[in-house]
DNA sequence: TCCAGTGATTGAATCGATTCATTAATGAAT
DNA sequence: ATTCATTAATGAATCGATTCAATCACTGGA
């Protein structure tokens, strides 16, 4: 039964005693085919288990019918949300998405891109690392148009899909004052990312407004055990100088913060309350559910796959735009007192 | 400066003043051409921006450089644990792995194989969904071979790279019982799905050789929620009856657990010791860190990988063969007492 | 000087599906 | 009966990189 190569279009054409052109008209424009033709040339895909060739398919009529999608990280499940809100636009359109991961590495990076070019994908969804606009800005020239992913487009070439997070951060604040803080805190860093530096102007801008002080403890990074060092830090304040209230610039860091917080027997919320950001999974299922900022993810991907579909179709004359969400809080245990 | 079609192997040639087999050289046996018409040939390709057609290539050369990868679900932490380890030895052997997500539907499972055939991957590895091993069979007649990740391969015209589900349930009683338990309960269900089968196996085979009865809680699926709902009932039962221990069959049902034993007072090991299996992140990073059963996931990935470039240098006459990792035991608070 | 041997270079043929100008067939209209 | 329009089918040319048999250039040995 091993047919080694498999069949042909060629072969197809033989056993069913049709031209080459008649099999290819039934793949691509069955309409334009008579009933009779068609049912043969079926029969002789099926018997002979036929499988189009997609290499010989793109190199003649010269475009794909996939997209690249490049993420800074999959295990990161805001990205594989935004994956796959992309996924199901794309598959709507026909099209397949290739998901590739550039873990945070510009050399990867590099490597996908030019991946992406070699297999001359229709456009590229991506969140980039390194100083990639430039070459993006070439392959667009060179016919492949790229989408920026949950970074603002800071020129006014790309389209970008993003999310508010100064916005997200006046939130956030916001609710911790009207649940009755009077000493809040923001913890998070570096604020080289431009995530951070945001999240704290927002809640600088709130705390100002309302004529309260925002302590600050800055980090090195956003992760977990980052949050239980800082926490740490926290519940041996003086209670007099300690904050009753934790904005942390994301889940990871305040998941992180409320471990340590139950471990020195800081009792959240009627001691501490606490916000993140990102709303991830485990917010909700931590045991003490945890009040956080969400983004709207799948949403994100599937704009952003949008966008890129009405450039593709049209890129002679497109308008490029920034689409900016703006977060929603999800109200939880960690700030509801009483 | 907008070419339009980017320029062609053609081009290149023409502007290096060489023939097109030189530039081809140049690409794929660089050692093979003189350093002076190597220069001469990298500086048009420079200079024209020009990138290879991957589609022309591989339809020469009647292969290609790419593996397919199908994972049940990308948003679960485990699979792109996997598929992490995976794209690393994809990687070093000079392929790029094209991550696609089933999102455990057997039509979108079967769209994905049709794409991974025309595009003519060299293998496959898949989390299978439905009831697809006739169909990876006749690919792999036709020179695509694929390998069961996850999964035991019940035929053996696969390979297959998983983990010891019987051993890792027998794992986590013994630790229960070596923590003092003499009462011990298992969560989890539905017993169709392998694991669950497998896990509560040898849990209830250790506790018999121990003498002690292992109770059971069923049910009908693994998600967070359902552990709340189980770890309520588990909480409102009378004291003598009531377990002692809780071995869940995976993490998030244990962390539902957790969070509604929390919220009725009963304390987390000192009343209860829990154990759960994956060691997804947050098991870890839980207010009250949870001993867990942990699966080698970047290494089924690696292992799986390289099975598959094995049974692609050796097509003819490759032994199948089945990986099966025993998980090991990470020991936390939620069963460490005083 | 000639020849064999080595290594670099060439370019026509090729991979397999699609395209499109052309032909064939059928029917409607005059 | 003839012309025109419409629809269906044909198959040679084509996409762009790779391959490989043939050619060329050069070196060292006879």
């Amino acid at each position: 039964m091993a047919t080694g190569t498999g069949a042909k279009l060629t072969d197809v054409a033989a056993l069913a005693g049709v031209s080459v052109g008649t099999v290819s008209n039934v793949l691509n424009r069955p309409e334009q085919v008579s009933d009779e033709k068609k049912t043969r040339v079926l029969a002789a895909i099926e018997q002979l288990g036929f499988v189009r060739n997609e290499s010989a398919r793109s190199l003649r009529s010269g475009s794909t019918t996939s997209l690249g999608m490049l993420v800074l990280d999959v295990r990161n499940p805001f990205f594989t949300d935004v994956a796959m809100g992309a996924e199901n636009v794309a598959e709507a359109h026909g099209h397949s998405l290739i998901l590739a991961n550039s873990a945070e590495d510009t050399n990867r990076e590099r490597a996908y891109l030019d991946l992406f070019e070699q297999q001359r994908v229709q456009g590229v969804l991506i969140t980039p690392v390194g100083q990639v606009l430039d070459r993006l800005e070439t392959m667009r020239q060179r016919g492949i148009p790229s989408i920026l992913v949950d970074r603002l487009a800071s020129r006014d070439q790309f389209c970008s899909v993003s999310v508010d997070d100064v916005a997200g951060g006046r939130t956030a604040l916001a609710h911790l004052l009207e649940a009755g803080s009077v000493n809040p805190a923001f913890v998070g860093g570096p604020f080289t990312l431009q995530q951070v530096e945001d999240r704290h102007r927002g809640a600088a801008e709130e705390a100002e407004r309302a004529g309260i002080a925002l302590q600050l403890f800055e980090t090195p990074d956003l992760k977990f055990e980052r949050g239980r060092k800082v926490g740490e830090l926290i519940s041996n304040l003086q209670p007099a100088k300690r904050p009753d209230a934790v904005f942390a610039a994301n889940d990871q860091l305040a998941l992180g913060l409320l471990q340590s917080f139950a471990a020195n027997g800081l009792r959240v919320p009627e001691d501490m309350l606490l916000v993140g950001f990102d709303d991830i999974d485990f917010a909700s299922q931590s045991s003490i559910p945890l009040t956080s900022i969400s983004q709207p993810r799948q949403l994100i991907g599937e704009r952003a796959a949008q966008l890129l579909f009405e450039e593709i179709a049209n890129e002679a004359n497109h308008v490029h735009s920034q689409i900016v969400f703006t977060p929603t809080l999800i109200a939880r245990r960690s700030t509801r007192r009483g």
